[in-house]
RNA sequence: GUGGUCGUAGCUCAGCUGGUAGAGCACCGGGUUGUGGUCCCGGGGGUCGCGGGUUCAAGUCCCGUCGAUCACCCCA
């Protein structure tokens, strides 16, 4: 039986997975960011202290457990992969070379209800960068890029990337005479779910904005745009704060440097705010087109303050691919093929039973030149055997001979082949995966 | 974690106001002594998610539980 929230794909859709993971990883790797992967669990105040207590973490308790085990000493398994990567950077400076480029690709878990694309247990792409004591901005400007380049590597819809930047939201509201920045921001992330009519009653309640306070703040959030005119249409508001100014400069950098390499992949999105609460800075967010309701699909943020040694802190910048999400709603919407649900190129049909070690020398010729074979599990009719092949998608059927011929099974043309020197078209190598 | 909807063969579903299960597709075999995908014939397969209750009798009513899904929460 199934484990609500742990999801587990078939074989054709693993091989997807496969697919997506090659081309996440390479294109981190053209990037320079270098593998790394953590253990799956930390010790519990390791994954609170910058988060909420509302985490919903699962713990790890050992059968025989001591009863008076202390609290600190409790292990949960990690709900995300910066928190566990901050922790090792910290742990690790000391071997380091900064900045610190690393990608992450691993399973994480959060003990949230499931619904479509939200799981408990999922796969998250992750790349980061970390830097001693400061890290340049042109950082926040290169994680869309990497994405953007992921995105246009996988065949999946468009996908938008909404940027924002805290210090704007921040600056805005400190420079409009807010004192508590944090809640109006919290609040004001729900104008999607609750509208503006609702938000600004919120801000005037428990932010203590005015009227026009409140309306400063759903103007400021209304603003949206693929390149730089938001600044302008930012200061007409009239609102100035150096906080402001500083962060109005880093959205317009993240903007026009993604609009030179990638013409509409980023889009300034001043509503746009995050959960989490470590980002001091850049957030990130990503609309799928067509599955803008399921939510974000890769999303990060700046965050200069979660991790510091002594009176050193490491500031880091990064980005995470949802994995499962991504393809949980493509694999719902069936918006994605294989043309084979096996790895096998061609299967070498058995004559008589007695030709089965023949068999398995031709096979083992054509997996020398890395073409993946393998043998019929029987010698049944050959009807049978090509029907074994093409119940997988398998494109090509050898028989054996005086001489070897080997069948394309798709257009049925069937040519005379010798196992050391026949190749496959590239294409046919491997499974090919594609949009529907 | 809170609340709503749903759960019948591998898949899509039918099963009236309760009387102990069906179709199509898929799968297997044969027609086709050996090169498939069409067609024809035949066949296997379900303790109706699971557990309990009401009833002479439950797939059909009630409760619980598990799973899927939706909203909240949170967020990939």
């Amino acid at each position: 039986m199934p484990i609500s929230g742990f999801p587990e794909w078939l074989p054709p859709q693993r091989i997807i997975e496969q697919r997506f993971l090659d081309k996440i990883r390479s294109t981190f790797e053209l990037y320079g960011y270098a593998p790394l992967e953590t253990r799956a669990v930390e010790p519990l105040d390791i994954l609170l202290s910058k988060g909420e207590t509302s985490k919903e973490v699962y713990l790890l308790h050992r059968l025989q457990e001591d009863e008076n085990a202390k609290r600190e000493d409790q292990l949960g398994l990690h709900f995300d992969l910066t928190v566990p990567f901050a922790r090792y950077v910290v742990e690790n400076n000391g071997k380091l070379q900064f900045p610190f480029k690393r990608y992450q690709i691993q399973k994480v878990w959060r003990g949230e209800r499931p619904q479509e694309g939200r799981y408990r247990e999922f796969l998250q792409a992750d790349i980061d960068v970390i830097n001693r004591d400061t890290l340049p901005f042109h950082f926040d400007t290169e994680m869309p890029l990497v994405i953007g380049d992921v995105f246009r590597s996988l065949p999946i819809p468009e996908a938008v990337i909404l940027v924002n930047n805290r210090k704007v939201c921040e600056g805005f509201y400190r420079g409009l005479g807010l004192a508590d920045t944090a809640q109006v921001l919290r609040v004001v992330d729900k104008l999607d779910k609750i509208g503006p009519e609702k938000v600004a009653a919120a801000l005037v309640e428990t932010a203590g904005a005015t009227d026009a306070q409140a309306a400063a703040c759903l103007a400021l959030a209304e603003i949206s745009a693929t390149d730089g005119s938001f600044v302008d249409r930012v200061r007409a508001l009239g609102v100035t704060d150096p906080l402001l100014d500083e962060g109005l400069n880093e959205l317009l950098q993240v903007v026009e440097t993604a609009n030179e390499h990638n013409p509409g992949l980023v889009r300034a999105e001043l509503k746009i705010a995050r959960g989490l609460d470590y980002y001091t800075g850049t957030v990130y967010e990503t609309q799928l087109k067509g599955y803008e309701r399921f939510g974000s699909i890769t999303s990060g943020g700046r965050y200069d303050n979660l991790a510091s040694a002594g009176n050193t802190r490491f500031p880091g910048v990064g980005i995470s691919i949802g994995v499962s999400r991504l393809l949980g709603l493509l694999f719902g919407q069936d918006a994605l093929t294989v043309s084979r649900s096996v790895p096998t190129c061609v299967v070498v049909a058995v004559p008589s039973d007695d030709k089965r070690a023949e068999c398995d020398r031709i096979a083992s010729a054509l997996r020398r030149r890395g073409i993946p074979a393998e043998v019929a599990p029987t010698a049944a009719k050959f009807g049978k055997q090509i029907q074994f092949a093409d119940r997988r998608g398998i494109p090509y059927v050898w028989f054996p001979g005086e001489p070897d011929t080997v069948k394309d099974i798709r257009s049925g043309e069937q040519i005379e082949a010798d196992a050391d020197s026949w190749q496959p078209p590239a294409a046919d190598l491997h499974p090919d995966v594609s949009a529907r």
